[in-house]
DNA sequence: TATAAGGATTTGCCAAGGCTAACTTTCCAA
DNA sequence: TTGGAAAGTTAGCCTTGGCAAATCCTTATA
């Protein structure tokens, strides 16, 4: 249907979203230049894939927007795939799928779902957006704006930068993890948490990329 | 590492190959134009991925040969990982694996190599050259010009035209069939042919792209 | 309020892959 | 042996998706 360009950007777009997004920032996110970026936003405008305000950003339409989680659903189900099925380890997952999404039919992302059972989260711990683009929102939380001394469960981790991700694997984060923020650093913003009995120190910029739930006790 | 279409024109020349292939031939088995193959040939003779004859036609290096090889073993192995564990229809993983192909990282082939259990033939009897280009080449026969009265294997059918496919589905011939030629036809070499306890007849031009094997008896 | 910085756009370029139309080579058959 | 058909190539054009450099807006701050 669309080219694996205009996919990406889609994708890109709606991870920067639901905001205008600027040139510059989807330029960036994408590692292209801004001259490119600029080039492209006006293409998609012209297929109303977004709406476009020169010089203020573009933001998806309705339709790109449903085209974009087309992608999502791919990429997510592609990760959950090679994670479950072929054992693949939760760092590579990413560059795999980012491949292969764009090459996966509409059948063949079926037979896929169907296969793991129509499951709704990532091995990161995303929410699948459903065949027609629904999109169960969980308003989870970023771990550095959690509430203090509460039992946490880990909901996402970032599913784009290996560094991190491997950073967090060896420091035994990852979806389902359960944690308690000590205390608050109050320079910096790093976290002090406990995992289990074992202490952590978890900086402020990673704890904003990992996405938490606590359960209200009743 | 190459692009789509150097991939693809790399596949074509294996499968048209292994002696030189006209220029004409290249761009019908692509549908694209004469111009266009010329000018990939040229493309692909700069890389010293094949070998080029003005007039004459081009034919693989070692090296170029390497890669074809390496597509369609990622080809082949994704066609039975689709059929076997997907479940997908002997009609639909040819298409799907010619999307595929070109997205399959040397690491992910590994792993679904070693999920299938290092498999020798895909669903449509192909033999899956190694991870390092070998290819065990059992030299069948196509049934056309196989013997008579013997019992015969059905060990390839062709994997690229699906009407073809689903007719010979439907009449129960698949990598594995055995069957025995009764009698062919003087004038248009058409076959008879016996599955099991039924008769049927086979056009020469779908018995030119099933392949045999069969076993002497001793 | 004026201005500089930084974001956005325009302009002009490139390479890959397509195409058609025109031209050149090859080669078969009369 | 030769003429024409078929195969191969060349030339010129198009679209997509990149880039750098120059220019144009916007906006924050002095």
């Amino acid at each position: 249907m669309y080219s694996v360009a205009v996919e990406d950007y889609l994708k890109s777009l709606w991870k920067l979203g639901p905001n205008n997004v600027g040139t510059k920032q989807l330029a960036d996110n994408l590692r292209v230049s801004k001259a490119s970026a600029t080039k492209m936003i006006l293409r998609l405008a012209e297929k109303e894939l977004v709406d476009h305000i020169p010089y203020k950003g573009a933001s998806l339409t309705k339709k790109g927007e449903l085209e974009a989680l087309s992608i999502v659903r791919k990429h997510r189900l592609l990760e959950t795939f090679l994670s479950q099925t072929l054992g693949l380890g939760r760092e590579e997952i990413h560059d795999e799928a980012e491949k292969l999404e764009h090459a996966l039919s509409k059948n063949l992302e079926m037979a896929i779902a169907e296969y793991l059972g129509n499951p709704t989260r990532d091995p990161h711990g995303h929410p699948i957006p459903g065949p027609n683009g629904e999109l169960y929102n969980e308003s989870d939380l970023p771990l550095c704006d959690s509430p203090i001394n509460m039992s946490l469960t880990v909901m996402q981790v970032p599913d784009d930068d290996p560094s991190i991700l491997s950073w967090l694997e060896n420091n035994g984060i990852h979806p389902g993890t359960e944690l308690k923020i000590i205390s608050r650093d109050k320079f910096d913003g790093g976290l002090n948490v406990k995992i289990g009995a074992i202490k952590k120190r978890i900086s402020s910029s990673i704890a904003s990329l990992v996405k938490i739930s606590f359960e209200v006790e009743n």
